[in-house]
DNA sequence: CTGTTTCTGAACAGAGTGTATGAAAATGCT
DNA sequence: AGCATTTTCATACACTCTGTTCAGAAACAG
């Protein structure tokens, strides 16, 4: 008696439709009878499972946010010891996968509330990775690393957003992970066209 | 017969009890109803004015985007050559002053439509610092420069939000400013505590 | 003071919410 | 295949919020 067929079908169809409409209309423009009818479901179903549209745009955002963090893990751990990019990569390659759901999040629907999750959980793989680094190569940051990491998921968020809103991607994800190394080790000085700093 | 002294008194309660409001309990969470009592006004008053709450927070949002739009513009100008800070610091010295409407609009409250005004703005002010600034120096960016803006413009919203949060301020603005500077010349590798890479 | 504009409170229809109910259908288990 | 259990469904209900209308009261400009 782990899981009854119809719940686990119910919940994704509701969990489909919610995503869809939510692109294609916004989050406050649908209600709950909207993604009960795309989801071939009654509003009453929708109750049985659900508080209401909130509840379950957390409940799709979590589970997107649980996935990043399982499939980051590794390239966080490997990464400890110097720039690989290779957390990022993992992050945009996960994006390009569930394109829809990163869209939706990203811009921010849903009062802020689910982009705010994933922003907390992104810091938080963040703060790991730094504190990692610093501790296995014996380096101490020469600028605050709160604000370090803010501009770190900052620019990886903005980046993320921008990549996923293309229809087609401006560039492949390699590419940007390059592009976002590079400017790690030289700076936006440099990245601008400038020659090195004295 | 410019301008009615009711009405102007009335828009300005309506949105400082908006924007109390919102940052008390979140835009969704308030209704005209509330909006209106606040502002000791009636409700049918609340309408002959603003279409609804999203209006209202509209117009709020977008009196504070020309505000800054109209302080940084000499900043920006300015700061054509090098890379001095400027615009950066006349933007904390804003959010500084208008913290409460900075708050709500930055987390993106509101279906975030308002944060996307607000961050479509700073992009545009952004570009055109790049542009001014690659034109006069007669330099070409060594990566993207679409890229390049994006993860500028990220960077700035994610050390305003982190920055405006705090009850005390966690460090002043020139300080910020001056961090910023030094990432943006040497990187987040040298920022990091590593030596200059090779 | 006077004509004009704005504010007010009340009323109204409509949409959406959240809950409850019993019958019908699908499922898991033996 | 048969049966007990669980889920789904349609409908109904009270409730909140929305958006509009309107006539009288109040505030305004000149």
């Amino acid at each position: 008696m782990a899981e009854d067929r119809r719940t686990k079908r119910t919940r994704r169809a509701l969990s489909d439709a919610l995503v869809a409409l939510v692109l294609e209309r916004g989050f406050t423009a649908i209600t709950v009878e909207d993604v009960a009818e795309r989801a071939d479901a009654a509003r009453a179903t929708f109750y049985s499972h659900f508080q209401g549209k909130e509840d379950l745009f957390t409940r799709v955002t979590s589970d997107l946010v649980a996935e990043l963090a399982e499939r980051m893990q590794p390239a966080v751990t490997e990464s400890a010891i110097g720039f690989t990019g290779k957390p990022l990569l993992e992050l945009l390659r996960h994006a390009r996968d569930e394109r829809d759901r990163y869209r939706i999040v990203l811009r921010g629907e849903g009062d802020g509330r689910p982009l705010q999750m994933f922003t907390d959980s992104l810091a938080r793989a963040t703060s790991e990775q730094f504190r990692l680094r610093a501790e296995r190569n014996g380096v101490t940051p020469r600028i605050d690393s709160e604000l370090l990491a803010r501009v770190w998921v900052g620019e990886q968020l903005a980046v993320l957003r921008w990549w996923v809103e293309h229809d087609a991607p401006p560039m492949p994800a390699e590419e940007v992970t390059r592009m976002l190394l590079e400017l790690a080790m030289h700076g936006r000085y440099w990245a601008s066209g400038f020659d090195a700093p004295s």
